[in-house]
RNA sequence: GCCCCUGUAGCUCAGUUGGAUAGAGCAGCGGUUUCCUAAACCGUUGGCCGGGUGUUCGAGUCACCCCAGGGGCACCA
């Protein structure tokens, strides 16, 4: 540095808000100003005078307001910009990391006793897209469903289909207590006589259970991976509970600890020492009666996740569980996992609004809000769009009314618009976009004010999804490709492509292109398509 | 009582991880169509960033204290 003397500051690039502010600024000179006990705007005349910007990238540099330096683009940085997204079309956005990482999002992750409602519509969405930038920003992701196939939900599920059956049989067995009354169980019910025999309901009651629990369970799985398909949403892995025990994962669990000192008893119960690792209070592994605490299975399927060779467990868990993370992230250190192994990603509550009016979750009342209900109305890309706009860690009130408008109203096809404006171009054109290059083609010739933003917001989606992945934060690919759409909207509007001078022409078809391939990028991300008409 | 999330335009929300004069969409008001799709475009109205104190060159952003809304507290899952 100018002074010689070593002065911690980061250079930080960034994006002013202003575009009279050029089109990158760093507030350098400030930060320094203070311990080189100099004034800003001397410090960052003294930068500006050793800065060494490369020829053809920077076309002027300025010091303004109170210390800061402004630069701004050379043309030919911009028409790079249009080569590079040109060349690598549906990868431009994605990177390589070194190492690539092994992640595993683990998502919906609910138990099979009935339809996904629209809560994990959004985990779901959530889930996907995190795992969609992630693989973007290079690494390797699985994406994971954790079945809770055991346990004493799945107890009274598998009893409460038995009751049912007997229902139907004409006998007079009543809900088990805690059981689930829905009608589709009823339904199951039936179709377990008709599937296997009439004498079902005459087996057993030990054997009869098992077999009402796997197909209770086996059902339930079935109908809610078929939401989750159309919904656009494919798991890697399901994980099922029941494994989990089968391969022992509760005794090598215990051990584990056990060898790390991290077990007492008392009162009668096996407690773990999360307290000593920035949880509130221990917690109670096996209670008084020997049952085991769901926290054990959860911990032990987590090592589960280590033990496969996961560099990170990413957990999209719904609000009601944000009171479980302090403890799972204190077990997790506790058993000496790195800081950045576990994270869980809250999902706020979601409301539904329809017709002004808040829709109310009531199983009793019937007006349940099933996940396959509201994609049915809104449909997919709509519904993916609308619990990705916002960000995750808000609560969210979903306005079916403006989900189903087929107008301005709507943000999803404003974008999806976009897109399929500039399918029309080369549709009309009778060109194959693949096959537009810019090879030869004179880029200069992109001089309106709206063309040159339209680039230089073209060149920043790398740095959009990169800074989207870090965050776990899918709303600012939204955000971002509402921006290139207005642009592009713009753009389309006031300037024709076909039909102008041949050289400008072939120019702005490759903007055009340009365009189409980071709309149909980003949309893609999203879990959301990029139609060629509408 | 303790912990977490939220509070920004009439509504729904962004705000680039402390930068320059706080933004968008919708709603409202006024315009645009012989033209690659008007699901669009152009213009315009609208602000005590919940309130307060502090940190510093600089705070919507960070700290602390209040206020309001939501969620969570277990040897439930």
């Amino acid at each position: 540095m100018a002074a010689g003397t070593a002065v911690p500051a980061e250079v930080r690039l960034e994006r002013p808000r202003d575009p009279q502010h050029g089109d990158l600024a760093t507030g350098v000179a400030l930060q320094l100003a203070r311990p080189l006990k100099k004034k800003p705007r001397d410090v960052a005349q003294a930068i500006v005078q050793q800065l060494d910007a490369p020829q053809g990238l920077v076309s002027k540099v300025e010091i303004a307001g109170p210390g800061f330096i402004n630069f701004w683009l050379a043309e030919e940085a911009l028409s790079n910009v249009l080569v590079t997204i040109l060349e690598q079309g549906a990868k431009y956005g994605r990177r390589t990391a070194h190492p690539p990482q092994r992640i595993n999002v683990e998502f919906v992750s609910t138990n099979p006793t009935g339809p996904l409602h629209v809560g994990h519509g959004r985990g779901a969405a959530l889930g996907d897209a995190f795992a969609a930038l992630l693989e973007a920003t290079g690494h390797e992701v699985t994406r994971e469903f954790y079945v809770n196939d055991a346990g004493l939900q799945i107890e009274r599920l598998a009893r409460s289909l038995w009751a049912r059956i007997q229902q139907a049989v004409g006998r007079d067995a009543g809900i088990p207590e805690g059981g689930y009354h829905g009608e589709y169980l009823a339904e199951l019910a039936s179709e377990v006589l008709e599937r296997e025999s009439p004498a079902f309901a005459d087996l057993p009651e030990r054997e009869a259970i098992d077999r009402c629990r796997e197909i209770a369970v086996r059902h339930g799985l079935e109908d809610q991976t078929r939401d989750l398909e159309e919904f656009g949403v494919r798991f890697d892995l399901f994980y099922s509970e029941t494994t989990l025990y089968q391969e022992q994962g509760i005794e090598k669990t215990l051990a584990e600890l056990e060898r790390r000192d991290l077990l007492y008893e008392r009162d009668g119960a096996l407690w773990l020492s999360t307290g000593a690792h920035g949880d509130a209070k221990d917690r109670v592994l096996r209670k008084q009666d020997g049952s085991y605490t769901y926290f054990l299975p959860d911990i032990a399927y987590h090592l589960t996740k280590r033990d496969r060779g996961f560099h990170r467990a990413i957990d999209v868990w719904g609000a009601d569980h944000h009171g479980y993370v302090p403890r799972m992230t204190a077990a997790m250190k506790a058993l000496g996992l790195p800081e950045e192994f576990f994270h869980a990603e809250i999902v706020q509550l979601v409301r539904v609004m329809r017709h002004g009016e808040e829709v109310r979750f009531s199983k009793r009342s019937g007006e349940f809000v099933t996940l396959r209900d509201l994609f049915e109305e809104t449909g997919v890309d709509a519904a993916r769009y609308f619990f990705l706009m916002r960000r995750g860690d808000a609560q969210f009130i979903f306005d079916i009314d403006l989900a189903t408008k087929q107008s301005e109203e709507n943000p999803v096809y404003y974008v999806q618009y976009a897109h399929t404006r500039m399918a029309g171009i080369f549709r009309t054109g009778g060109l194959e976009p693949t096959s537009i290059s810019a090879e030869g083609v004179d880029l200069s010739l992109l001089s309106e004010d709206v063309e040159q933003d339209l680039i230089k917001q073209l060149g920043q989606y790398p740095s959009v999804v990169e800074g989207a992945a870090r965050a776990l934060e899918p709303h600012r690919i939204v955000a971002y490709l509402e921006e290139i759409a207005q642009h592009v909207n713009a753009w389309y509007h006031h300037h024709r492509v076909l039909g102008s001078d041949p050289p400008l022409e072939r120019a702005r078809l490759v903007l055009a292109r340009a365009s189409q391939i980071v709309l149909a990028n980003g949309l893609s991300l999203l879990g959301v398509t990029a139609p060629e008409r509408m």
